[in-house]
RNA sequence: GGUCCCUUCGUCUAUCGGUUAGGACGCGAGAUUUUCAUUCUUGAAAGACGGGUUCGACUCCCGUAGGGACCGCCA
């Protein structure tokens, strides 16, 4: 069976780190099996959902690279699940309510604050047809929450567990108790439906094999694994990744922010870096730069994947950015480069993809060697005694060699000292590649300029 | 208040009852670069705390502390 997973956003927001993780698992999941990757949008919060960032969503993605084989919105779906919803409702399975949204809050609250756990007590199920029917009448529009199966029902008996469990495939033995949970809403007072609702019925529809999310799900699954059973379907495999912590340790929503796809793309990381790094991190494995992502999906295995939270640092993502630039062949840049208006070719890439931190670097590095940089001239005397060595053009790779050697000879200087000011005069910079490899390409002339002190 | 998960070098982690506790990032040193950066080699560096179980515990159990998740007419 080739496996159908989804990545399943809410278009309430930008992609950020942390979802970026959970659509990279699933993507690199379905292309290590040869199987599907539907993108799902959840937008059956339609207050806050907009079309903006359905298609931001799809931009991210594109710019990530994960393809998507299938696409569905719930807002499409809704026929679909008012026909469920009745299968259910006739069924018993779902049940109306009617308490005010102010008074489960304060209902909640008061059980907060006697210390009890804050669950729904089913109050509703004690409506009789007669009730129901009254209130129906007076114009009480319901809304209805899901029976969770077989607990018990209040009336002075303690609550029994109800246990659900399933092998998940990156925890392994999972249990979640329903008898310590509320019996969820899945229809909102004015007949639009919840996500617990729409995500089983969509699973089931497409055909969902495997179900890779967070852990904020997993006490979702065990009430989404009873609604399958009573929907007639068999649950499809389950598996929750830890999620993501900040580099000092606390969680990461308040700033998800500052790491959205947006950002990293301002900050000119490359997709493949923040693909590797969304797929390592938290793993047993090495964060370290592929170049491919088929390599990155045949690294993909649950089993290594950390049940504790993983750290993420902005950091830890240019580190591996830069590490992944020193692998690029120029063919993989080739195109890019021109669009920065670096005109260099593979002497130039190979000369300077040491380095660049980020792509856009190179910029700085043309500009050093064919186009005008402010030179730092130290000793003045010194640059005209090396400007005086300076040999005739044509330049190869020998000429760094005899140049310097000339100037050592006529000043005696050697080392850093013979080095670090030449730098400084020729690149305007303390560190860069090696000028064996940077001056052939400057050319004499405006060599010469930047030894004199100006702006060349 | 309840339920669940987690805790090994600075960081991410391997180990699944007996190991010189391994790797990666970062850091230090050396080599290359007659400079720096890059690259390569190499070094230092760890089992939260307290109790058990056991011939023997990082590994199993209990407790404490710390971190994370959930307990929505959000997804």
């Amino acid at each position: 069976m080739t496996p159908r997973v989804r990545f399943a956003p809410s278009p309430t927001g930008r992609l950020h780190i942390g979802n970026i993780r959970t659509a990279t698992l699933n993507w690199l999941y379905a292309r290590k099996h040869k199987g599907t990757f539907l993108l799902r949008l959840d937008d059956t919060d339609t207050v806050r959902s907009t079309d903006e960032f359905a298609q931001a969503i799809r931009d991210d993605l594109d710019w990530l690279g994960l393809a998507w084989n299938e696409e569905a919105r719930q807002q499409d779906r809704t026929a679909r699940y008012e026909a469920m919803a009745a299968t259910l409702k006739a069924k018993g399975a779902l049940y109306p309510c009617f308490e005010t949204e102010d008074e489960l809050d304060r209902r909640r609250k008061r059980q907060l604050a006697m210390h009890r756990p804050p669950i729904y007590d089913r109050a509703a199920l004690k409506l009789s047809k007669d009730d129901i029917a009254a209130k129906l009448a007076a114009g009480e529009k319901p809304h209805w929450r899901f029976r969770l199966p077989n607990t018990s029902e209040g009336r002075g008996l303690a609550p029994q567990p109800t246990l659900v469990s399933w092998d998940d495939l990156i925890r392994g033995d999972q249990t979640v108790d329903l008898g310590s949970l509320s019996d969820p809403v899945l229809i909102r007072e004015d007949g639009t439906f919840l996500y617990t609702f729409t995500s089983v019925i969509d699973d089931i529809d497409f055909g969902i094999t495997h179900i890779v999310r967070g852990e904020d799900h997993v006490t979702n699954t065990g009430v989404q694994v009873a609604l399958f059973e009573a929907a007639g379907a068999t649950p499809p495999a389950f598996g929750h990744h830890s999620l993501l912590v900040g580099a000092d340790g606390h969680a990461l929503s308040k700033r998800l922010g500052a790491l959205s796809v947006q950002s990293f793309r301002d900050e000119g990381l490359e997709p493949m870096a923040v693909l590797c790094h969304a797929a390592l991190v938290g793993t047993s494995d090495a964060i370290e730069p592929l170049t491919s992502r088929d390599e990155l999906a045949a690294k993909l295995d649950f089993s290594k994947i950390s049940t504790a939270p993983g750290r993420f640092d902005v950091a830890e993502l240019k580190t591996l950015n830069g590490k992944l630039l020193h692998k690029l062949g120029f063919a993989d840049v080739a195109e890019r480069l021109r669009e920065l208006g670096v005109e260099g070719g593979e002497d130039f890439w190979n000369a300077v993809r040491g380095n660049l931190e980020v792509l856009s670097d190179a910029r700085l590095w043309w500009d050093v060697v064919a186009r005008e940089i402010e030179p730092v001239i130290e000793d003045p005397k010194a640059a005209s005694a090396a400007a005086a060595v300076l040999p005739a053009e044509p330049w190869g790779e020998d000429t760094w060699g005899a140049w310097t050697a000339a100037i050592k000879s006529a000043t005696g200087a050697k080392g850093r000292a013979l080095f670090h000011p030449l730098r400084l005069a020729l690149t305007g910079r303390e560190s860069g590649p090696e000028l064996k490899a940077l001056l052939p390409l400057m050319g004499r002339a405006r060599v010469l300029a930047r030894l004199e002190g100006k702006r060349a």
